[in-house]
DNA sequence: CGGCTCCAGATCCTATAGGATATTGCGTAC
DNA sequence: GTACGCAATATCCTATAGGATCTGGAGCCG
């Protein structure tokens, strides 16, 4: 009867774990296709998913459901569901010129509203991820993307517009792109290019830690180029 | 096995209609909501649909569940679905800073791109509903929101980036905006400046029509906002 | 060789049962 | 009169089985 509060934020905030197994599935599932364990085009079998994870069918759908709706799995009728393609060449161009049209605005916001306490929290996150291993792994860079993501989702909220900010998120441009570096087998010549800048920032030689992350740039670039012309054919 | 073909693009586009119970179920609760046949907070009990459209749980959960990602509904763990709030008054202004950040830049865009199809389908859109009646009725205004939403994302497709297009679709800002107000008499101001932005865009006036958009929005915030306040008592 | 039918496999949808959790109401103690 | 604890109900979440429908390929016929 007298359930009409609206204050229930605040109690949602409150529960740390969410103890609903769709959302784990989620995860789950966004960080296969995130990982490139499953290729663009790849069947996601529903029946293989509840025995693989073992748990049933309604929490897989929910999760898949939802996928779609963020556009990383692409739903047949009757068939089933497969994981979306990687970006093409145009949406990729897409994508950063939408990027150029947002974040150098909510940079320019986030630099007019932003107090000490903000400060703070964009340094904290600049800070949070300095230390690349010796030995660069798959889960290294992961984890790189994942503070590159942290950092531009920061500079959005900073800039104090919250729907903004949630449809720059939509966009899952790290997402897309974490999938574009990783296919093909090219994380590996790009880890390899990390470690040499990694050692020459080690060595604390300015020139050639420069010079390793400009001509890593120029490679990835490179090694961008093709996977557009292929996927666009 | 050799299912490794990315070009299913073109093969969902030839499905019309997709004859899975589940977007029936979505478009079904879209609607409600649109509607406002459900008011915000109301809870959304699974087994009440279940009875109410005869069918089985697991297309409402899917459905559900992509109406989470959208925003319009809340998942609360363990005690249910329920339907999101109205925009607060923040919300309302945030989303108006937006659109009036990527609205007028979309409207140059399509003045500088469009070709004679594009323009005429603009204009197409523009004389679909021109008859405002004398006395506005719900059904009336329904109709205007569904045409200001047709209008203001062909502009989008027209600027051609699908990135920024979708960005721009998922704040659903036409269904909130609906949702908001459904008082009458506004909609032959709205169609006069919308003119105004066509002529502008017929002309390939960058600059012209991104100012004609600027204004528009903001004439049409100024519009709803003394109507929010009111609502927000 | 092309076109057709039939069958196996996969998927979607339905139905039902049981465990887990939140809400609600009542009773008791202070 | 108020606060606390406990049981009953409702709801959500999970699991499993099975029918209906569609896809894809093998095999047969013209």
């Amino acid at each position: 009867m007298t359930d009409a509060h609206l204050g229930l934020a605040g109690q949602l905030a409150r529960l740390p774990q969410r103890q609903v197994l769709s959302d784990d599935v989620y995860e789950t599932v966004k960080g296969l296709i995130m990982d490139s364990v499953v290729e663009p085009g790849t069947r996601l079998n529903i029946d293989a998913l509840t025995r693989e994870l073992g748990i049933s069918q309604t929490p897989i759908r929910e999760s898949l459901a939802r996928l779609e709706s963020d556009g990383l799995v692409i739903k047949e009728p009757l068939r089933g569901y497969r994981v979306s393609s990687r970006l093409t060449r145009e949406e990729f161009e897409d994508l950063f010129e939408y990027r150029l049209h947002i974040e150098p605005w909510a940079a320019s916001r986030a630099a007019e509203r932003s107090g000490s306490e903000d400060l703070a929290r964009l340094k904290a996150e600049m800070l949070s991820y300095t230390d690349v291993p010796d030995r660069p792994s798959y889960e290294s860079y992961r984890a790189m993307a994942a503070h590159d993501q942290r950092f531009h989702d920061l500079v959005l909220e900073l800039a104090g517009n919250e729907t903004a900010r949630l449809s720059f998120q939509r966009t899952h441009c790290h997402l897309h792109l974490f999938r574009l570096y990783y296919g093909g087998g090219i994380a590996t010549k790009a880890l390899r290019e990390h470690k040499v800048v990694v050692t020459a920032v080690r060595k604390g030689n300015p020139e050639e830690a420069a010079a390793a992350m400009r001509s890593h740039i120029e490679a990835s670039r490179a090694r961008l180029r093709p996977i557009f012309d292929t996927l666009s054919d």
